[in-house]
DNA sequence: GGCAACGTACTC
DNA sequence: GAGTACGTTGCC
């Protein structure tokens, strides 16, 4: 147990919910796991509603406090997706933070974080197409007029609005109603539309019950009397053609299909365009996917198409994920952007990235930790000893962005403590892709 | 390492 | 002040 405060002692500091993420949403408890049939006994919060993003507590005078109190609903949505800490399952994280001195967790002067790209305060995000050639357009058009099953409802209640809601959207057609708001009958099938994904991971058990939430949220109980989730499923994604909607929730931990939270309608469920993708790299097997034919959704059909977009996906080192944002104009560029406390990577300081990254350390608005802002463009540059088994997970969310290439260069042999090792690894790379 | 128990920080 | 639930401890 914990010692009482006393005079020249550490003061234990304890985090509270993010608010953001997708057990966060979720206001009630479920009733039947073990923590609610317990809970007088176990005090531990309802197993799906246990935060994944902890956070520390803001310091009482900080700056970043009089920002956000002062700022309007959509400031403190762009400054909330960055106070995340690190996801509490990282048992790595939890071993270095049990036994770290209190010289990790004494708080800075909070500086408010000027965020320089683009973040966007909801899920949904309206891009343009690029032209294609006809026949695609032709079996886009054809995707887009499949006849709906008559249990499907065309229409979801829209009543659930977001207030907050001040996004810049392109109006230029009727996928948005008056006053910007997405159309919500066009959503569920117009593949334009791009959702931004959280990116936390749950396991699949929680699926049945939110889509029940989400069911009741939406008055689908008056449709079929057994309205199955798979077609509540076929309703909320716009899934390409062939693509089984199993697919789209397979897997497990690290892996497994982010679920959407879109609090435009509510903070349910919304769906997803894209398969999100999870690829592992590690000194045994290279390049591959975390588990064979877990992303298993077709691709290159009419909905593979670039996009300028910005999503939040998941690198992990080991048992360590790093928030990052990945943004790609959908042809050469890709950029990811992360936030994250440098020594959880066993990196030195942010110059541990590659130089070209451009990194500069941060003071972290809650004073909790250091945080590292990098800007990569066209390569990933991470500097991390694997040791014989590590592994670097990257899960990118739904954007169609793939990862065809790990390069081990010169540059990180520098670092490794057999060289040869290295470039063995290298030229197994380079059998799998030639 | 997993789990139960519980002190107490934190929210409302 | 009451309720919630995070973090720690100890048992297995």
């Amino acid at each position: 147990m914990s010692s009482p405060d006393k005079p020249g002692e550490h003061v234990k500091k304890r985090r509270t919910r993010c608010g953001q993420c997708g057990p966060c949403q979720i206001k009630n408890d479920c009733g039947q796991c073990k923590h609610c049939l317990n809970k007088a006994v176990l005090k531990q919060s309802c197993i799906y509603r246990k935060c994944l993003y902890l956070r520390c507590k803001p310091s009482p005078g900080s700056d970043f406090l009089r920002a956000k109190s002062g700022s309007n609903a959509r400031e403190q949505s762009e400054y909330g997706q960055h106070e995340y800490m690190s996801p509490q399952s990282s048992s790595e994280y939890l071993a270095r933070q049990s036994s770290s001195d209190d010289s990790q967790n004494i708080e800075s002067p909070g500086t408010p974080r000027q965020v320089d790209y683009p973040v966007p305060p909801s899920p949904i995000y309206r891009v343009e197409p690029p032209s294609l050639p006809q026949q695609q357009q032709q079996q886009q058009q054809q995707h887009m007029q499949q006849p709906q099953s008559p249990a499907y409802p065309q229409t979801p209640n829209s009543t659930a609005t977001s207030p907050t809601w001040s996004g810049q959207y392109n109006n230029n057609n009727n996928a948005y109603l008056a006053g910007g708001m997405p159309d919500f009958s066009r959503v569920a099938y117009d593949p334009n539309f791009i959702r931004h994904s959280p990116g936390y991971a749950v396991p699949s058990f929680v699926w049945d019950w939110q889509v029940e939430n989400f069911r009741a949220n939406f008055n689908l109980g008056n449709q079929a009397p057994h309205n199955t989730r798979d077609k509540v499923r076929n309703f909320l994604f716009n899934k390409p053609p062939g693509v089984n909607p199993q697919d789209f929730n397979t897997g497990t931990a690290a892996f497994q299909v982010p679920r959407v939270r879109d609090p435009l309608i509510g903070g349910n469920l919304a769906p997803e365009p894209f398969p999100a993708q999870g690829f592992v790299f590690n000194r045994a097997n290279g390049l591959h996917t975390p588990n064979s034919g877990y992303v298993t959704a077709e691709r290159g059909g009419p909905m593979e198409q670039p996009h300028v977009t910005q999503e939040e996906c998941l690198i992990s080192v080991d048992d360590t994920p790093i928030q990052a944002f990945v943004q790609s104009d959908g042809f050469n560029t890709i950029e990811i952007t992360t936030l994250t406390e440098p020594d959880m990577l066993g990196f030195g300081s942010a110059p541990d990235f590659h130089p070209d990254a451009k990194g500069e350390v941060l003071e972290n608005g809650y004073g909790c930790y250091h945080q590292v802002q990098n800007k990569i463009s066209s390569n990933i540059i991470l500097r991390q000893d694997l040791g014989e088994e590590g592994e670097i997970q990257i899960n990118l969310p739904p954007t169609g962005i793939t990862i065809q290439d790990i390069t081990l260069d010169d540059e990180l042999s520098k670092f490794a403590a057999n060289t040869a090792d290295i470039f063995k690894v290298s030229d197994t790379l380079y059998s799998q892709i030639s």
